[in-house]
DNA sequence: TGGCAGGGGTTGA
DNA sequence: TCAACCCCTGCC
């Protein structure tokens, strides 16, 4: 069974079911089962290094999913000076971001507007057993494109079904769609995929951060919202505009706002409430 | 057990 | 700015 010897944490649950991807499930001996380079893979943590039942899985790739090789200190920059984040990072160190494949991950929020975690991770193992390969590998656009709206609706997907099947229809014909070059800046990445349909500021900046590495890209959701109100203008009620949080927080984070969002996105949704204040959601 | 409210968004009017 | 879009979960 390879292992490789982990240097920091790794807190499995928080980063494979939080929220970044949707392919993965906790086993009853506390191991995680899932996919990495398109392969089936089962993973634990055990005495500082995280071991693996798949041998074709190299070491170099589970480095990579997790981002291992990333100095988080020094990608946060200022924003790791922020009190919010200093309690975020410290609470919960294990915390990692993954680095998902861009078309499973583009898919994967196509589908969650107005989802719940669950559901999302119910709809990609629908469409892997019903339009996946031979082993349940996620089915390229291609495939997505062929089965068309009709055929999606039956993997619950209600009227994302139709941003699905175009999407995959566009990314089908032009072989690079998905090919971003690194020296494209996020916001302008940001605006070239919400070309496609069904993708808004939130799900590009979801997938720039989960499925591009773009440290700099910040999704924001109501519940991003709803905690940046609480816990740095507790006087607000309501809601930002978009491009206000956009804004703010390029001056409040800086150039590692995406991973200044996943800590304290993780903590607020994970941390202890007072008896009777209900967490809602996922 | 069944009814109902509401949910991590986008689109088009 | 706001209704419409689907379906599932949690709660009563």
């Amino acid at each position: 069974m390879p292992s490789l010897f982990l240097s920091q944490p790794l807190d499995l649950r928080a980063t494979l079911l939080g929220g970044q991807t949707f392919c993965w499930n906790e086993k009853v001996d506390g191991s995680f089962a899932g996919w990495i380079e398109g392969k089936r893979v089962q993973l634990q943590v055990r005495e500082q290094s995280l071991h693996w039942n798949e041998p074709t899985v190299s070491p170099a790739s589970i480095q990579s999913f997790f981002c291992l090789d990333l100095d988080l200190p020094r990608t946060l920059g200022e924003g790791g000076q922020d009190r919010w984040i200093q309690i975020a990072t410290h609470t919960h160190p294990g915390l990692r971001p993954v680095r998902d494949d861009s078309w499973e991950c583009l898919v994967n929020f196509l589908c969650s507007s107005l989802k719940q975690i669950v559901q999302i991770q119910q709809i990609n193992a629908r469409l892997r057993s019903v339009f996946g390969g031979d082993q349940g590998e996620f089915p390229s656009a291609e495939v997505l494109a062929q089965a068309g709206e009709q055929a999606l609706r039956q993997c619950a997907l209600g009227y994302r079904a139709r941003h699905v099947a175009e999407t995959a229809r566009i990314v089908a014909q032009a072989r690079n769609f998905l090919t971003i070059p690194t020296s494209l800046p996020t916001s302008s990445a940001a605006q070239y995929l919400e070309q496609l349909p069904g993708v808004g500021p939130k799900i590009s900046r979801c997938v720039l951060l989960y499925g591009y590495s773009r440290w700099d890209a910040f999704p924001v959701d109501v519940w991003v919202d709803r905690l940046i109100r609480e816990l740095y203008f507790p006087r607000r009620r309501k809601p930002f505009r978009f491009e206000e949080l956009e804004q703010w927080s390029h001056e409040k984070f800086g150039s590692g706002r995406g991973l200044a969002q996943l800590w304290l996105f993780h903590w607020y949704r994970t941390r202890p409430r007072s008896p009777g204040a209900k967490i809602r959601g996922k």
